[in-house]
DNA sequence: ACGTCGTATGAGGAACTGTTCATATGTGGA
DNA sequence: TCCACATATGAACAGTTCCTCATACGACGT
């Protein structure tokens, strides 16, 4: 079953592929999330990978902020922060709250709750993840 | 203690920034995780905001892998799938075993493998994330 | 009505990312 | 020893990202 020469009989995309292991090949193949699901995913961890960003979102953990206060927080610019926000709300990760002319915005995803937590309870108990030496 | 006008008090950076809830927002500051904690959660999040990595991660799910059959798994060039085990085994996301002239890549963080289960448990289960009409 | 305040947005640019192509390195077989 | 194979690496380029600056917009106070 697990061949240590080259097994070429895997097709991929419906194009035979030169493989070690078909087998295993095949199996991670009908084990892998279709295509969409992988790029929405690939998605959200984007949203959270801008250390501005993830300070926005840290900073709403435990309620709404105005815009200038989440501005004050992070340290960005008003306007930095709003270009963000506004790309936050396009993929309802936060939602917007307006009164007169202030905006509040909050969380609106608990998923991406969860996610901050596992991430930020790791890196705490965990030494930094630093590139190794090449 | 909530004031519905300007409350210029907050000191962000040991500089007076004018925010609208000074409590909440000196209380958000002192919950904030420090700036490497923050830059190294995002930096975690960056790894798997590719969908070509993300591909690869969940192709390790079970088990090692040499290049050439996770570049098939992934669709990706061998050399692509190269340069990404690369980078992800500089952040100690994967490590590598090498077999005569063949690497065999693992995951090597229990970290990320929940992050990821997490994140597609999530995806599966939920109508894609898309954005919204502006 | 007018000015100001809080936020939103568009344009533009510097910096970064991920790919491909070409080439290098090292292993195993003949 | 020589060649082919599996992987690694560097350079370069297209595409993207995230900021700043300027400006627009709408709500409030006077």
């Amino acid at each position: 079953m697990n061949s240590s020469s080259y097994d070429v009989s895997a097709l991929v995309d419906g194009c035979a592929v030169p493989v070690v292991d078909a087998a295993r090949v095949s199996d991670v193949l009908e084990r892998m999330p279709p295509e969409d699901e992988v790029a929405d995913t690939a998605d959200v961890f984007d949203l959270l990978s801008d250390p501005n960003r993830l300070r926005l979102l840290v900073a709403m953990l435990d309620g709404e902020l105005c815009v200038c206060d989440l501005a004050a927080v992070t340290g960005m610019s008003e306007s930095a922060a709003s270009h963000a926000l506004r790309l936050l709300r396009a993929h309802r990760v936060v939602s917007a709250r307006r009164s007169g002319r202030r905006a509040f915005y909050r969380l609106a995803d608990g998923h991406v709750r969860m996610l901050l937590d596992l991430a930020f309870t790791h890196t705490q108990h965990t030494d930094a993840v630093h590139p190794e030496r090449s």
